[in-house]
DNA sequence: TTGAAAGCGCTAACAT
DNA sequence: ATGTTAGCGCTTTCAA
């Protein structure tokens, strides 16, 4: 069973101070005579304390955790976001609680409560749709927090966008420049706004180049989740449609096209080229290697952070951060 | 800012009745008149009471919180893992800390000792290697800890051992059963000791099928991370080596021997067959999908939940359980 | 430079 | 069935 911890009482007695003492020790919150320190010092090693950060928090209403909640720590992009944060978290002190939604819009609020409870000092939200009531409860309470790929300004002002329109333009534009003259636009969960965003870059970029946006040869699926099967089936239907390029919205569905296309002998990218979205890490070891859209996972997480900590030190209600996506060119196009 | 929290005490007032009392109602810890708990649940709606888990934590010594400290999150094998657990752990009430050393030994330590200063109510310990003073730490303090592949019997007795042994042997019988005389051995981080059992598999299936075992086509590097171009690399100098079949001791490997041989065309599985070992989602992705050993992530995780609360409910030490990889046929054998 | 005392929000033993 | 009291381990006035 749990032993009983030592606490700064016991540092305290064996140092032959005063536990408040001790406590101005630690955190050089008054100035100690150094005999005086170098007694609690040489306790706190002999006994080898460690600070109760419950009591500490709960006496100074910081505890120096992060929440973070995301759709699917599985899903790469998001663990690389994740990897990044908690790196930086540590290093600033924080420990990180995290949590994934497996895109259910109750967890989301119900993730928020639990995390409240637990008194994080500021929570990154990963949210897939735009969830207000988990947002809302956030501001209300005053909670430190930052939204990634969100619009309810009205209620987190501190948010992280990707500029998706930016990136689905880049894609689409780089296709054009390979020489590529009917484009197809293949989205997974269209509904959610940054897919809507990259089929605008999409459109943009056709429109720019004197191209048609054909409807026929835009492909869109509500389907959650199977994101790779999505991608196989556009595949099939694709290849009768004379296309020479398609901007894949998501790596995942790019690389469901790329299976169909390889067992259907297209030969990619000399029949058709290939451009993904997210440079997940299986983009650069799929076969051919995908040339995709990469979403700076550091930029992300880094600027996340900053505007936590500048937050929770109450110097702000932290902005909107737009990181750019870009172009990493590899063997399908 | 954040806004002051509404505590019992708050309710109580609302409610007409001592703080005690809400304490009483809420975790049905005496018996009260329904008129009180009417009041008393009517003020908490009203106010949004939210109980403050580190006064809770502080006072009972129990924080529903697990720590999960793992080699690198965006490995997906750790991924699954991690999602597993946290999904189990929610339903049950916790919350989880994760965090990852990144292969670095010194933040194993610094980790345990953070998690204890947070008074968790256990760990799940995931090391690359066998890393003592944690483990005895975690021991010598009563800390429930489960610990994955490791072997360190003296400090932790509760572990989640995957059996590579069997892996190996499991996934070079495969190759045996298709027909492959001359089969190689492809390792990376070849120090671990997961590795060494794959390899002892390895060998007993082939001097079960009276095959020798050639030091020529077993290739082991020790580089940590660069997975991928490790079996790039050994695809290379495999080829020359007539064989007729691959045990790639990571999923990494064998998708970079793939690469390598897609490279300079040779054919899989007609030339040579290729088992890998991990099934992460890439290995299903593949072109050709990669036949490989699965280490059943929700196994791991439930047997390691399931383990942590049995020492968290003082009901024993924990146990060691043998969670057996399986064979996942795909096309590259 | 140090000590005494109070209190963060909660639970739990005891009294009523 | 409810109230009183104490205390978890810490920080933070205020005194000395």
């Amino acid at each position: 069973m749990k032993k009983q911890a030592v606490t700064m009482k016991d540092v305290a007695k064996k140092a032959g101070v005063t536990q408040p003492t001790v406590s101005h020790v630690i955190n050089g919150t008054a100035s100690i005579s150094t005999a005086v320190k170098e007694r609690v010092f040489a306790a706190i090693k002999e006994l080898n304390y460690r600070p109760n950060a419950l009591a500490k928090g709960l006496k100074t209403n910081s505890t120096k955790t992060i929440g973070l909640i995301m759709p699917d720590i599985t899903n790469s992009y998001y663990a690389c976001i994740a990897k990044e944060m908690e790196q930086l978290l540590i290093e600033k002190g924080y420990m990180t609680f995290f949590s994934s939604t497996n895109y259910s819009r109750d967890s989301e609020m119900r993730l928020v409560d639990k995390m409240m409870r637990y008194n994080v000092d500021g929570i990154f939200v990963m949210f897939e749709f735009l969830n207000e009531e988990p947002l809302k409860t956030l501001q209300q309470y005053g909670i430190p927090a930052v939204v990634l790929d969100d619009d309810a300004e009205q209620f987190i002002k501190s948010k992280i966008n990707m500029d998706n329109e930016l990136g689905g333009y880049l894609a689409t534009k780089h296709l054009i420049e390979r020489g590529r003259k009917r484009i197809a636009f293949a989205a997974e969960k269209a509904g959610i706004l940054a897919m809507k965003d990259r089929f605008e870059g999409y459109k943009r970029a056709l429109k720019e180049a004197g191209l048609p946006v054909d409807d026929a040869i835009v492909l869109r699926d509500e389907t959650l989740q199977y994101r790779f099967d999505a991608g196989h089936d556009y595949g099939k239907q694709l290849v009768a449609k004379k296309i020479d390029g398609i901007f894949a919205s998501t790596d995942m569905v790019a690389l469901g096209v790329l299976r169909s296309f390889a067992d259907q002998g297209i030969k990619v990218p000399d029949d058709i080229a290939v451009v993904g979205y997210d440079d997940i890490p299986l983009a650069e070891l799929a076969t051919p290697a995908l040339t995709t859209m990469s979403q700076p996972a550091e930029k992300v997480a880094k600027a996340a952070m900053e505007q936590l900590l500048v937050q929770i030190a109450g110097e702000g209600e932290g902005e909107k951060v737009v990181v750019n996506p870009q172009l990493v060119v590899r063997e399908t196009t």
